[in-house]
DNA sequence: TTAGGGTTAG
């Protein structure tokens, strides 16, 4: 074997270790006599890997009458290349062999052990060898010891760690800040600050790691006082570390002025080349309410890298400018820089609430091209992306090809069936989450909640509610009420609903008092209806919608005085209706109208074809429903008015802008009223398209004469 | 051996 070897190249050797495990330890022999020295240093670590394949080869290599090495040393070694291939379970196993043989681990063993530990966040692995220290009787220096504290703070057993801190009888700075550290990550600020206060001698660390803690904890004042006192009573000279925590403060409180001070003093002291001190001025800049600033410190960097691209696009769409969002956007796959799951997730998002499809496909293809980890948020945001753009089959897709489902994803897909008019599948993916294993939380049981309203299940969706507490020990929160209270008043039962209302352990917000009223509109309820709209001309005075639908529910019961009343409290508060608006994309172009809109070039063809499309309709059955006009204005008016709502106006322009077959798809800003809803089922049958239209609040997917949404909404 | 910037669900 040794001849052989000696005659063979490297690659000769490399294929004979893959085809020969038993010789690996001969190999390796070989290889330290006859190899030279660089080859030496590639084939050893291939011979040790194929080496520790499995224990008994491990034992084998061990144990061996006349080693080579010493046996600390071939310990040291296998551990070494477990940890390399980050083979954790079988590296924690080498200490059973190390006690059966009498061995006892050096502080590189377990510090290699630690720092596998450390870096899959396993916690319980980290206590065996912790505990191993006892069996073999190792007095852990400080280093060990932080690296011990460091895993139990990072894994937030901080007993664990707390306790290990007082029993250390010498501890450094590092000891000192990795304690306060795990304190501030796991939302103890004030066991934190005890300990940051009673720090010999702190450190930039210290203070940035304090500050840093109050900012992520919504404690900006805090943060920035703390600065203050870092600047007056320390002489230390400030790091990138403290400078991007105290920007990162500016930004929170927010407070453009002291974030310009600290601006000033990266200039002057060369701390500028840092990327993420640059950032973190970029995102002062941002938060507090200056986009340009932000892009002009973007411009200057010299180094952009892709935390600082994510940033500065996310800060457009935050603004609200999504064109110079998407923009820049493009300039980064332009630059070559490639795009992480955070960029891909801001993006996606900008995409979701834009419900721009085409772009998030788009991102979508790029992200398959340049691969994505299935397991990241990038994933995530794309099942949110598809679902908010009312494609939930594609939705599904992306969340079926995911290993393993976050809860967010699986919150997307109920929501998503909720919304897009597939109760009955909202539910089912609520039963198989529940079934995976990931607890659902309050956001999920929204999502289900909704999904039951949809469906008109109002026991279920009770059941559901009672779950909450009872069954996964949740605590109800104001969107579980105004779910429920939905969920009750859209099918009528206003008692419960009451006595729901006045027994919840807190206010009723506005989303449930507006469910409510929307309850009413359905079945007419006055009373109560004023209950509802008084409570909310109380907290939002200024929401029309609340005006319209109090005086609509009043119209339909004939009560003119009372519409008339409503109106001049409306003009009186100076509340302005938001006037609704439809939009449709044909090709690259949008095309946006109002209601009784003649502002587009192909006005006259939209109307004669709108007075074409509504004889059909009527002719197969559709009337006119003019109940919910605000204004008290004769029949024939009314219907005028209704016939021209924008959403008509958009669908009709669909129609004859596309060929025969091809989905329409209008995006509202409001909701859509009765009458349109009614006409655009009626319309979809005439024309034999499918006509999606997205309102403020969900899909309908109309077809054949009906709609998703079951009429509810 | 300790740390700082970006992200998703109704």
């Amino acid at each position: 074997m040794n001849r052989r070897c000696d005659r063979l190249d490297k690659n000769g050797i490399l294929s004979l270790i893959f085809v020969c495990k038993c010789c690996c330890l001969r190999i390796r022999t070989s290889i330290q006599h006859h190899q030279s020295n660089d080859q030496a240093d590639i084939l050893i670590p291939a011979v040790c890997s194929k080496l520790v394949v499995d224990q008994k080869f491990l034992i084998r290599a061990i144990t061996e009458k006349k080693p080579y090495v010493s046996r600390e040393k071939k310990f040291k070694e296998a551990i070494d290349t477990l940890c390399q291939q980050k083979r954790l379970k079988e590296a924690i196993q080498i200490l059973d062999l190390l006690d059966r043989s009498r061995t006892c681990p050096t502080a590189a063993i377990y510090s290699a052990l630690l720092q596998l530990c450390l870096q899959q966040r396993a916690l319980e692995d980290g206590r065996k060898v912790h505990a191993h220290f006892k069996v073999s009787g190792f007095v852990p220096g400080i280093f060990i010891s932080n690296r011990l504290l460091d895993l139990y703070s990072k894994c937030e057993s901080l007993a664990d760690a707390r306790k290990l801190f007082d029993e250390m009888t010498e501890r450094d700075l590092c000891s000192w800040n990795t304690m306060i550290s795990g304190y501030a990550k796991a939302g103890q600020l004030e066991e934190a600050r005890l300990l940051f206060e009673g720090v010999p001698g702190k450190d930039n660390f210290s203070w940035s790691t304090m500050i840093s803690a109050y900012v992520r904890h919504d404690q900006p004042h805090e943060a920035l006082e703390l600065y203050r006192r870092m600047q007056k009573e320390e002489k230390l000279q400030c790091n990138k570390f403290t400078v991007s925590s105290a920007l990162a403060a500016s930004a929170a409180v927010p407070c453009l002025k002291l974030g310009k001070e600290i601006h000033g003093h990266i200039m002057r002291t060369g701390l500028a080349s840092d990327a993420v001190v640059w950032s973190a001025l970029s995102d002062m800049y941002g938060k507090c309410g200056s986009v340009e600033e932000a892009r002009h410190v973007f411009d200057k960097m010299l180094d952009r890298d892709i935390v600082a691209w994510t940033t500065m696009v996310g800060r457009y769409f935050e603004s609200g400018r999504r064109k110079e969002g998407f923009e820049l956007f493009s300039e980064l796959l332009r630059s070559g820089i490639r795009p992480n799951g955070f960029t891909f997730a801001g993006i996606l998002n900008a995409c979701s609430a834009d419900a721009a499809e085409d772009t998030g496909k788009q991102v979508h293809a790029y992200m398959t091209r340049i691969g994505f980890d299935p397991f990241s948020f990038a994933a995530s945001a794309l099942v949110h992306m598809y679902s908010k753009c009312g494609n939930i089959d594609s939705a599904r897709r992306v969340f079926e090809g995911m290993p393993q489902p976050d809860l967010v994803s699986w919150t997307s897909m109920i929501s998503g069936y909720a919304q897009n008019g597939q109760p009955e599948e909202a539910i089912r993916y609520f039963e198989l989450l529940l079934r995976s294993g990931t607890k659902p939380d309050h956001i999920a049981f929204v999502g289900v909640l909704s999904a039951c309203t949809h469906a008109g299940l109002v026991d279920k969706g009770l059941e559901y509610f009672h779950s909450i507490n009872e069954i996964h020990g949740l605590k109800h929160t104001a969107d579980h009420y105004a779910c429920i209270i939905d969920l009750l008043s859209r099918r009528g039962r206003f008692q419960e609903a009451e006595g729901i209302i006045d027994k919840m352990p807190m206010k009723p917000d506005r989303f449930l008092w507006a469910s409510l009223l929307g309850g009413c509109r359905i079945h007419g309820k006055l009373r109560l209806a004023k209950r509802a709209a008084e409570a909310l001309f109380e907290i939002e005075p200024e929401n029309a919608a609340t005006y319209v639908t109090l005086a609509n529910i009043y119209a339909t019961a004939g009560m003119w005085d009372e519409v008339a009343k409503v109106r001049k409290i409306m003009d009186n508060r100076g509340v302005v209706k938001k006037p609704g608006s439809s939009w449709i994309k044909i090709k690259r172009d949008v095309h946006v109208f109002l209601v009784g809109d003649k502002s587009h070039p192909k006005t006259k063809e939209i109307y004669e074809f709108l007075e074409k499309l509504s004889k059909r309709i009527k002719e197969e059955g559709y009337v006119p429903d003019t109940n919910f006009v605000l204004h008290d204005v004769e029949e024939e008016q009314k219907e005028q008015n209704l016939s021209h709502h924008s959403e008509k106006l958009a669908v009709a322009f669909g129609v004859i802008s596309t060929p025969p077959g091809t989905l329409i798809k209008v995006f509202k800003n409001l909701r859509t009223c009765v009458d349109c809803h009614t006409a655009i089922k009626f319309m979809s049958k005439i024309v034999g398209r499918e006509i999606i239209v997205r309102d403020s609040n969900r899909f309908h997917h109309f077809k054949d004469g009906s709609c998703s949404c079951g009429d509810f909404w």
